[in-house]
DNA sequence: TCAAGAAATGAAGCGTACTTCATTTCTTAT
DNA sequence: ATAAGAAATGAAGTACGCTTCATTTCTTGA
């Protein structure tokens, strides 16, 4: 035999891996996924168009990983928030405004992984990804409605209902027909509310 | 000339179009817009694929027709619902239920019109229509806060909440990865009710 | 340095589906 | 009946973009 992978080897194998899992977000951020084909991803990423598919088995699977990828980062945050201190509704407001803000700072980002179509299978993978969010809203609500701080309801269902309205909320402010919004914070809060009062929580914001 | 359009010809010309708009609207319930190609539609219609192009300028003006349609005729039944009887309340929960309890019934035109990936320009359409649909519980929250039955709150952020919210809660039970929903009846109690809690509302539900 | 195997290249292959267009068929007025 | 113009046909044209693969380049161990 003349060739084995050395460690060093090893090591720009993974990290090419990395640079094309980051080329694909920042080509999603920068114009949705629309904007990632296979050949522009190659491109940013400074490689061929066939070295993709020696890292990753399909297009596919690279958008379902890097879709993955930023829930799961996402979904640490969230739960940071929920683990943290104050009461239950404190904390539910404080989730929903934490990532509310986020995707209005990275609107194409997050736009495509809450809202922009794409091929069945990462479609799959979205729907999978957004049961992710209303688990961590899930637990929040079990917490709630067994302090009593929250009215009795169907917890799944609750859970889901959150992660839309705030999605869909943020879809005409940040989709693809993007309008002004008056004023950020207004329609931080009003998202905010709107979650809190739909659980039975109270809280003193608008 | 010898050639002149007769009032029998500009009939079956109008029958034409209309019954191209009604295989795309028949396909897309059957399979999604993924099932409406061109030449299906024209199968449908038991049309050549070219006549298409004499009553659409292009498949997406085809489509975004038929979701307008559609959606003309969901508010046409909700603005009769919130120009009902009833208290605000129960009329926010009655529209809330109906569209839930439609869409229940049928699983892909709701989920095409919903959330099945198309073209940019469908998609701007889509979210054009579902501003449509947020506007009918604009006015609604509009009416509720004015006589006090709802609290005070951003009435086109909660009325996008709302849309996005029942929307949600259905993407599980009728998207491509269907579920079984043990309890139909229960799941549209707890959507309803989350509305109306959300909005301030007081119902005797659950 | 050299050979063997791994990895990268990028143009060509390929599938899908929208759109066009030369031809055919139908409709109307004389 | 006939000619002119409209409408329909459907196969071919075209575009797009994922995927492959023969070839080239690089890496490793002897």
């Amino acid at each position: 035999m003349a060739y084995r992978r050395s460690a060093l080897m090893e090591e720009r194998l993974a990290s090419n891996r990395q640079r094309i899992l980051e080329a694909t977000r920042e080509l999603i951020a920068r114009g949705g996924l629309r904007d990632a084909q296979v050949s522009a991803v190659a491109a940013e990423a400074g490689m061929s168009t066939g070295v993709i598919y020696r890292y990753f088995k399909a297009k596919t699977d690279l958008f379902v990983e890097v879709l993955a990828e930023a829930v799961t980062l996402e979904i640490e945050i969230l739960d940071a928030i929920c683990a943290g201190p104050g009461t239950v509704t404190e904390r539910l407001y404080a989730a929903v405004e934490s990532f509310v803000r986020r995707a209005l700072n990275g609107p194409n980002l997050a736009y495509a992984f809450i809202a922009e179509p794409a091929d069945p299978e990462v479609d799959i993978a979205r729907i999978r990804e957004r049961k992710r969010f209303a688990e961590v809203f899930r637990r929040l609500l079990a917490e709630g409605t067994a302090s009593g701080e929250f009215a009795a309801q169907n917890l799944e269902a609750s859970a889901a209902c959150i992660v839309g309205a705030y999605t869909e909320a943020l879809v005409g402010p940040i989709g693809p027909a993007r309008e002004v919004v008056a004023d950020r914070e207004a329609l931080i809060r009003s998202i905010c509310a709107f979650c809190v009062r739909a659980v039975g929580g109270r809280t003193g914001q608008s």
